[in-house]
DNA sequence: CAGAATCCAATAAGATACTG
DNA sequence: CAGTATCTTATTGGATTCTG
């Protein structure tokens, strides 16, 4: 039993998880699970991504309510980012997950090269 | 200790999350998770999927060694797409992936509704 | 510093038609 | 049945400029 449906995803699920697993939410949750972060500390930290693309980033994260945004009103305003408690909720799932790619790298990458040869040849 | 390198997310990790927590594969792996299927009983079960887009998927998948794609040559032909061993052990991180989103969901509307109440006004 | 605005190129997604 | 091919249309991503 539970088979059939013990897992059902749903929209609404999907839509959560495109939300909170995209290409840079990752890298940020990560960041900030570690400490708070200001604006251009995470672009450092972050070296790949676009200032355009980190702010998407942010504002989606915090319309989840995985993390929060604090304006310090000094001149000029510095801006700190830090991950809220029901973020904090999510670092067992990415740790799983990332535990799972980094176990099975090799496994997948050995895949793919078999794959491509076949598909090359 | 291990705050700081615990969880380093370098790209091939990223880019492999990426390929295999797509939009669509989350649901592709939990059908065939529960048992093998052909090309339109999938199209069937995730009725939202394009053809073209599935089609993507289930090659990417493959390519990644969590699937494997089997021609039985009738007339007209068969495919049927199972999941391998590789692909078996993805099932616990997603299992609790979906459990956090289930669990969560509810705050998280909350936060939702918070925010766009708060841009909004 | 922390973005918003704009423009443009690249990519993804949808719809349709066709094939072994 | 299980796709491929093609065309068109969003949607994304990058680069640049500007601002409180």
């Amino acid at each position: 039993m539970a088979t059939s449906d013990e897992l059902r995803i749903d929209a609404p699920h999907r839509e959560l998880l495109d939300q909170i697993l995209d290409k840079w939410s990752l890298s940020v949750l990560n960041e900030l699970c570690e400490r708070p972060c200001r604006f251009n500390e995470l672009r450092r930290a972050i070296p790949q991504v676009t200032q355009k693309s980190l702010t998407a980033t942010l504002r989606r994260l915090e319309r989840n309510g995985v993390i929060e945004r604090e304006v310090v009103s000094t001149r000029p305003v510095a801006v700190r980012y830090r991950i809220t408690r029901l973020g904090k909720t999510l670092r067992p799932p990415i740790d799983v997950l990332l535990a799972w790619a980094a176990h099975h790298m090799p496994a997948i990458e050995h895949a793919r090269a078999t794959f491509d040869s076949a598909s090359g040849t």
